[in-house]
DNA sequence: CTGAAAGCGCTTACAG
DNA sequence: CTGAAAGCGCTTACAG
């Protein structure tokens, strides 16, 4: 059974493919065909149940009325509570979102950005890795509205949003420094991304900035994607090896594989031990004591990345790029 | 600046675009085309950058090989787990995978499929709600192969990966009569799909077999997609009305609010009272004590579907419907 | 007020 | 060994 086409629906109605193309696209109007013809043709349209092929639209039209969006893992809550929302938002105006994961990994995600390309997605919202600039530049270069979030690229000149993570990591650790914590470890991954180098720079200028002396064998960096056991088993060496009296993960997933330790080695978290957690996790507040963290304002992230694609989208001319920073919030519990 | 279209290759080569084409995929040999011009033809699309437009490509041949998968939620990790899972599995075949969440909603589940179906997608996988049976058919009339998974539509003729719900409920029940519980609750969600029916049969059926008189009162409905300071309202409600000395969460998520709602009374899981989740999350591993559940095996359900999909593009005729019922475990902490 | 025709970028049956 | 041409299902500039 292959589906309807326009020619279908012309025979049907004995007018050309023209002019229910018009009606379908609601320029009947414009294009003054009669009122009886408009009716006739819907009438058909409805009871025939015939929906436009987007695929030949699109290689006409150029666009889709999809937007790509391309994250690291879509198994991480950070990852899809914002594909949620940002989905949520796009779709009622009208947009349809397709998501894919990198997994970090270049390859896949210059893959990502050509099938999307090559779908003639209208508009990109890119969680970037580096070495994807070139890939990304092209689509610059054809005028599709780029939105980046989560990491920046600073060598591309294209639109950002994301939270301000030096700040939220320094206000973490000044609130360690406040409880008089001296001991501060950092927890974070070995990667070489913006928004992870952010959360080292606030950490150690917290410190500085109090005074008290960095110790590098105090900052775990994890190697990206390696299993969790080895992760829990580098962070119970650091909790052995070193005197701690407070430690901050750069990521949920870290904080998770920390309270694991924790469980492990049989440490509690008290006034003698403070942890604050990175984008939050249901398992924080569950916790037993419940445990702090920085909360990125997921709703504020998407409506600000979704208001930037609309706007450029019904803009016939190139808007002017735009670098969003949205405080992060340090969450005590 | 335009992309590069076959037209362009084929006038920079010097040959038609038949040729390009044949080329392109990979039918030189077949058609005879002369490893000379192979060779130059290779070349410049390598210099060129050029990538075939799937659009295009699809219009023409009617495939595309994308196969979308139709979520619940994607921000529920039981969903992205799966999604990212059966992605990766895809993606290692040279099959893309689209995605995109009901939220339970039979229209917003109509039109992504009707998305889909426009785009062309080779492959369904869905976890169906009621009410959209019809569209369903639709996709099967077309010789679409689709793959129902985690809830089964049992009026439709075609494949299902879930797991065996009622199996796992009726034994999670039954450790806790083995516990010597007597007052169990079933805390689950009021919908009307397949999957979650077969957790409260499994219960019912297990206290029957136990004689354990069947009290309604200890089985909470949650209304579907209430705020979740409703649902912890009425867990509470319902901990503080009835003497109850075990509890079977019926989602991940309403374990969570569960969970919450322990705290909060400052009730413990202890000898006197017994907890069992569904859908692992972390949160359940990490809480203290730590929280039995029921694990749906997700890697053999992901690996599975995309089985059941590849077996089916590669097969020319269409293959019976297969029913596959996997065992979820239930895992004691 | 409406239609014939070109063209989007491909694939493929047919011809030579 | 290779190419001209039809056609996938639309949109739209042009003509009447």
């Amino acid at each position: 059974m292959k589906a309807l086409s326009i020619k279908d629906i012309a025979l049907k109605a004995n007018v050309s493919i023209t002019t229910v193309s018009f009606i379908i696209n609601g320029k009947a109007k414009e294009k003054s065909i009669s009122d009886a013809v408009i009716k006739k043709v819907q009438q058909i349209i409805i009871d025939s149940g015939y929906k436009p092929n987007q695929i030949a639209r699109s290689l006409r039209t150029g666009n889709s009325h999809i937007i790509g969006l391309i994250i690291e893992d879509i198994s991480n809550s950070f990852f899809s509570r914002i594909a949620r929302l940002i989905e949520d938002k796009a779709y009622k105006k009208g947009y349809k979102i397709i998501y894919s994961s990198t997994e970090n990994n270049v390859e896949k995600a210059q893959d990502l950005i050509n099938l999307f390309k090559s779908r003639n997605v209208d508009a990109y919202i890119i969680s970037p890795i580096k070495g994807i600039e070139e890939d990304i530049q092209l689509l610059l270069n054809e005028n599709k509205p780029v939105i980046l979030f989560d990491r920046n690229l600073p060598e591309l000149n294209t639109n950002y949003v994301g939270a301000n993570h030096f700040a939220a990591s320094y206000q973490a650790i000044e609130s360690f420094i406040k409880q008089g914590k001296k001991n501060i470890a950092l927890v974070t991954i070995d990667i070489d991304v913006q928004q992870i180098i952010e959360r080292y720079e606030g950490y150690k200028k917290a410190l500085i900035d109090y005074a008290i002396p960095v110790d590098e064998e105090l900052v775990l960096k994890i190697p990206f994607n390696q299993p969790e056991v080895d992760t829990i088993k580098q962070i119970k060496q650091l909790f052995k090896a070193k005197k701690i009296d407070a430690v901050l993960f750069a990521t949920n997933y870290l904080a998770i594989s920390g309270l694991k330790v924790l469980k492990q080695i049989n440490k509690k978290i008290d006034e003698h031990f403070a942890v604050i957690g990175y984008d939050d996790h249901e398992a924080f507040e569950l916790h037993t004591p419940s445990v702090s963290t920085i909360q990125q304002p997921l709703e504020e992230i998407a409506e600000t990345i979704i208001k930037l694609i609309l706007n450029q989208l019904s803009s016939k001319t190139k808007l002017p790029d735009q670098q969003i920073i949205i405080p992060a919030k340090l969450i005590l519990r």
